[in-house]
RNA sequence: GGGGACGUAGUGUAGCGGUCUUAACACGCCUCCCUGUCAAGGAGGAGAUCGCCGGUUCAAAUCCGGUCGUCCCCGCCA
């Protein structure tokens, strides 16, 4: 066996040229399409390479031109023949092999197939239950093939980046322990000791800070992790991370390697990335320009704050707003003065969906201020506006008073589709890290304190003294690597004190005896002499999105779930017997019929 | 937990209270014809109780309610 060549076939169908023109061939494969001519019949036969043109003439050989009518679409066939090329006039420029085709001599029907319940080619436009109940049929489509093909390219180069650079990959338990703080765990019952359960990792955090304290010095794993929160288009409930912790390192070392990393994925998609080092920008930065921790810098379209223009407003309410702590964002359109009136009316249903009161809007043009609120401002205000936004005859002006969290949410994603549908957006690739982010943040429905990146994140030198009384000030030694606006990778430099992890979690209102409880082993692992470390973890299903350019996380993962979190294909999550649930100790509600 | 879109032959869509509906069109499927196609072409044919349940009505694919399913979004996702 060799790179193509098996027992069944000398060559990939789309991996002939007409370097074996005049050769004897065997290929192998399925029945892409057929057009039979009566005297004449072409096959178009798939593998995982692509197509070949197979041609049976009937003056040739009327036995095998009957063999090959009765072929039908997805047929498995394996084909012998001699390779010529085509005439002149019969060339296919549309495929790889359009030059040759191969003149068939022997045909063997390897396998028979039902009309397949939904067209291949035209998958994309089908119903997703029923292409992921029959996954392997869509799989066979040359742009499934091609997203699993490089994703074990991508696999492949970080692996070898990696490896080359000293990082040793090592597995960490599937089966192990929940914990609290993060998403909503996968568990599993445990049979042996009734009662109690594993959970599925949301990510080997704990596991790769503990090989740090074991020495293993250069840690990384390909490896799935699972989250029971609700899907997305980005997001699947078990998913691939890159995940990466060293030792004795600090922030710059981390992004080095991780700088690696991202150039050696992109150069596996052929995918050119600007030089590292990338640049990089605060959090608060990115909040106050963007309206997001991770902004999308392919475009301009900054947010301006604009409250102090409006501290004495006539404007009932932005002067509420303002009077109860909120905030005044605006951000221009340049000739944004065509939008039509419906267009500004979709714009503000989109800001009231997001959680917006309203969106005010003016459009400045030949004939003055247009606008709902244009008659509440002074000419002091709209001359201040004019200086501080650079809003010029032909604009268009979007305003968002709230509090800040209702405005930089609302105002970025508006941002994003400004930038979309007004074709903003060119095909550079814009990497940067977010940096400083606050070390904790306040969950008003729980009244406390949550960690902004997670609970083993160390904060900030200058932060330090902090914690714990003044936690709304420290920052974080936390960043994440955004991409084009999608947050590609996070990580973090680590507690590495014992005395510094027991403030963090004080800090996050959980106790000494839980931290005892949950966290034991690893405040344990401090104490025996636990190196500076920290690390990243890359989202390896949405690198491998924008590399492919999917929509959809769906399209980079092989056997992915539904919106509901179940796998048509398997049937799961299915019932079990009633046998295994009192194996595993396990009652189960009555269910509503 | 909430908001939105969708569900009609195998697939994608049209029809959106009653005679251009015996539910249409395209692709696919089946039969036949056809020697240079590559979205082959030509002729013919089969295939749908309009997701499911209930209601309104003289009359429901069409209106209403519920339910199931798919997708998008908010919440959630350290």
């Amino acid at each position: 066996m060799t790179e193509e060549a098996t027992s069944y076939r000398s060559h990939y169908c789309g991996r002939v040229s007409e370097a074996e023109v005049n050769e004897k061939i065997k290929v192998a494969g399925w029945v892409d399409s057929r057009r039979d001519h009566g005297g004449v019949i072409f096959i178009d036969l798939r593998d995982r390479s692509g197509l070949l043109q197979v041609v049976v003439d009937r003056d040739q050989d009327p036995e095998l031109h009957d063999l090959f009518g009765e072929l039908r679409r997805e047929y498995v066939i394996q084909v012998e023949g001699k390779l010529r090329p085509r005439s002149e006039e019969t060339i296919n420029p549309n495929i790889e092999t359009g030059t040759i085709e191969l003149e068939a001599e022997k045909m063997e029907l390897l396998n028979e197939a039902k009309t397949p319940p939904f067209p291949l080619d035209e998958a994309e436009q089908t119903r997703e239950d029923l292409r992921l109940e029959y996954r392997y049929l869509e799989l066979r489509r040359s742009r499934l093939q091609k997203n699993l093909a490089l994703r074990h390219r991508v696999s492949q180069k970080v692996r070898k980046y990696l490896s080359e650079a000293g990082f040793q990959e090592v597995e960490t338990p599937i089966l192990t322990r929940s914990t609290p703080e993060g998403a909503r765990d996968y568990v599993v019952p445990s049979r042996v000791n009734p009662g109690r359960f594993y959970a599925l990792p949301q990510s080997p955090q704990l596991f790769k800070q503990l090989l740090m304290c074991a020495g293993t010095d250069r840690y990384f794993q390909i490896v799935k992790c699972f989250r029971d929160e609700d899907l997305r288009a980005d997001r699947q409930p078990e998913f691939t991370q890159i995940d990466i912790e060293a030792s004795f390192v600090e922030e710059k070392d981390i992004y080095e390697i991780s700088e690696g990393v991202v150039k050696a994925a992109a150069e596996a998609a052929g995918v050119d990335l600007p030089e590292p080092p990338f640049p990089r920008m605060s959090y608060e930065e990115a909040m106050r320009r963007f309206g997001t921790d991770k902004p999308d810098l392919r475009y301009e379209l900054e947010l301006e704050e604009v409250s102090d223009i409006f501290r004495d407003t006539e404007l009932g309410v932005f002067k509420s707003v303002l009077d109860s702590e909120g905030i005044i964002k605006a951000l221009v359109v340049k000739g944004g003065e065509e939008w039509s009136r419906s267009r500004l009316d979709e714009y503000t249903e989109y800001a009231q969906s997001l959680g917006a009161k309203g969106l005010a809007w003016i459009k400045v043009g030949a004939g003055g201020w247009q606008s709902p609120i244009a008659k509440f401002l002074s000419d002091e205000e709209k001359e201040e506006l004019v200086e501080q936004t650079g809003l010029e005859n032909g604009d268009l002006i979007f305003f968002m008073a709230d509090q800040p969290s209702v405005v930089n949410g609302v105002l970025s994603e508006i941002r994003r589709r400004v930038a979309r549908e007004e074709d903003l957006i060119d095909d550079s690739h814009e990497l940067l890290w977010v940096t400083k982010f606050p070390l904790l943040e306040y969950n008003q429905r729980q009244g406390r304190y949550e960690a902004m990146h997670h609970p083993f994140t160390a904060p900030a030198p200058e932060s330090s003294d902090k914690l714990p009384d003044q936690p709304e000030e420290a920052y974080s030694r936390a960043y994440d690597l955004v991409w084009n606006g999608v947050e590609i990778g996070g990580g973090s430099i680590r507690n590495h004190q014992v005395e510094q992890q027991e403030l963090m979690f004080e800090s996050l209102g959980i106790g000494e005896e839980e931290a005892s409880e949950k966290f034991g082993f690893l405040l344990k692992a401090l104490q025996y002499g636990a190196p500076p470390h920290g690390g990243i973890a890359f989202g390896l299903d949405r690198l491998l999105m924008l590399l492919s350019g999917e929509e959809t996380i769906r399209n980079v993962i092989p056997f992915p779930k539904t919106q509901r979190a179940t796998d048509p294909l398997t049937g799961a999550p299915a019932e079990i017997s009633v046998e295994q649930l009192q194996e595993l100790h396990l009652e189960v509600d009555e269910l509503d019929e």
